[in-house]
RNA sequence: GCGUCGGUGGUAGAGUGGUCAAUUACAACAGACUGUAAAUCUGUCGCCUCCGGGCUACGAAGGUUCGAAUCCUUCCCGACGCA
């Protein structure tokens, strides 16, 4: 993995570049559709490649539990398997400690609003209790399968165990996902672990990786070649698509919640591990998520790639690109087409209202997604009131061409050197 | 014409003397969704409301009863059976 900042924005953190991959560049900042079971629900690749995306995230957990990663390896990886030659991201299975864990059955988002009840929990109580289908330890977190209830223990190790399998170009170190309800004391707490996980995550990286490679030596030595070429070929496979043995990039991920110096400290610690990129992620309150990445990416050395984990609307993706996040995947797009909330210029609209059922105008006129060349919101009010597929396939184009290409025009506001104008522009309308 | 069964809110369909403005599902209406337990979930869903309650309602009209969607009478409508 190579990467490049090719520009930078003044008076502030943020930058566009190129990603290089095994399986080709991304041009960040970058949006990556995420596609959680290898797949980004209602679309095939060739529709995902068409809007526009250049990079996808699928998830450790999910695969493991079905089909399996050895499944997913024996079909010759992840990018075979389900058909997408670009670049492929995984994550570790660290949000679904919160996700199935502290958040389980509960109404909690990991972007919290600074007045939302549940953050006014004034000191961490004792709801251990609780169903929930992630459950803690020290060494690594007992999952209970969402799916048949079998119980899986996942450590770091066993996390890029499967990632090695299932065979990314990017994939997460192990991280706890805390909640944003947890007190400083338990988030400084989970921080420890994580930072104690992502040690471990690089070891096994690191192990899997000479091992792959003494197994590359071993069978071309077979054919009596000479260090010089084999390293050559070596070198060659790890950038070719079809190669088994070409080695994914890991990223470490900070955490810390809300807490400054529990960021700054993660920040640094991060830092000094010798990671491909980073990750950062947890929870946030949305009204101070700007300072949370403004701390970590002041600290983080500025030529490694950063990821926002998980977040993905409008506001959010311009402020962590001006913050200088170069990487975004988020359920948003995906999720709100399914549920009938469509993105347009002027804000989120959700499709099932009354109103649109005899609107024969598109989503948004000037959009160029295949779903607004052809159909009009009325045609896909209608898909949605009678439950048809089409309805979540349309809506999804449309979603992550939105989003996707906002954040193309973000990047290209940054080469061109007029990204708070674009900003100002596009959010006084957006937000209206 | 006689007999039997049945007519409940937008629909289907519970309820069969008080706890019924009426279970439930669907439809409708609105909202939520940020590293996907998610094509999901939540709320509203007779009218009015100073949110205490008030009013009109279970085919129609009468009646019994302290009290009726529920019991009785007549009528109207539907299905089936017999003429």
């Amino acid at each position: 993995m190579d990467f490049k900042i090719e520009k930078k924005l003044k008076n502030s953190l943020g930058r566009a570049g190129v990603l290089k991959t095994a399986h080709g560049e991304i041009h960040t900042p970058a949006f990556v559709p995420v596609g959680t079971k290898a797949t980004i629900k209602a679309l095939t690749t060739e529709q995902v490649l068409e809007l526009g995306a250049e990079v996808i995230l699928a998830n450790t957990y999910h695969l493991y539990l079905q089909p399996g990663d050895e499944i997913v390896r024996d079909a010759g990886g992840l990018h075979k398997f389900m058909n997408w030659n670009g670049p492929i991201i995984t994550d570790s299975g660290g949000f679904q400690v919160f996700s199935l864990g502290a958040a389980y059955g509960k109404e909690i988002s990991k972007v919290t609003k600074i007045t939302d009840p549940s953050l006014l929990i004034p000191e961490r109580f004792d709801d251990s209790d609780a169903p929930r289908l992630a459950k803690i330890g020290q060494d690594g977190v007992s999952f209970k399968s969402h799916l048949d209830g079998s119980v899986h223990y996942i450590t770091p190790e066993k996390s890029i165990e499967i990632q090695h399998n299932l065979g990314a170009d990017i994939i997460f170190a192990f991280d706890e996902c805390t909640s944003p309800t947890e007190d400083l004391r338990y988030q400084e707490e989970a921080l420890e672990r994580t930072h104690r996980w992502a040690e471990r995550s690089l070891a096994e990286h690191e192990k899997l990786k000479n091992s792959k490679k003494q197994l590359s030596h071993d069978s071309h030595s077979v054919l009596n070649m000479t260090d010089r070429a084999l390293d050559a070929k070596v070198e060659e496979s790890s950038f070719s698509n079809s190669s088994k043995n070409f080695s994914s990039a890991l990223f470490g991920i900070v955490q810390g919640g809300r807490d400054e110096n529990l960021r700054k400290k993660s920040a640094h610690f991060m830092s000094k591990l010798d990671f491909d990129g980073f990750g950062i992620g947890g929870s946030f309150a949305k009204e101070d998520m700007s300072t949370a990445v403004k701390w970590v990416n002041k600290i983080l050395p500025e030529e490694k790639p950063r990821h926002l984990l998980g977040i993905g609307e409008p506001e959010d993706l311009f402020m962590g690109i001006e913050n200088g996040v170069d990487l975004f995947d988020c359920v948003a797009p995906t999720r709100n087409a399914r549920n009938g909330s469509l993105y347009t210029k002027g804000g989120k609209i959700n499709i099932t209202n009354t109103k649109y059922r005899n609107d024969f105008s598109k989503i948004e006129e000037a959009c160029e997604c295949y779903t607004c060349k052809s159909y009009t919101r009325a045609y896909l009010a209608h898909l949605f009131h009678g439950k048809e597929m089409l309805a979540g396939t349309l809506a999804t184009i449309h979603n992550l061409y939105f989003i996707v290409s906002l954040v193309k025009k973000i990047r290209r506001s940054i080469i061109d050197e007029n990204f708070f104008e674009f900003k100002k522009e596009f959010l006084s309308e957006y937000s209206q």
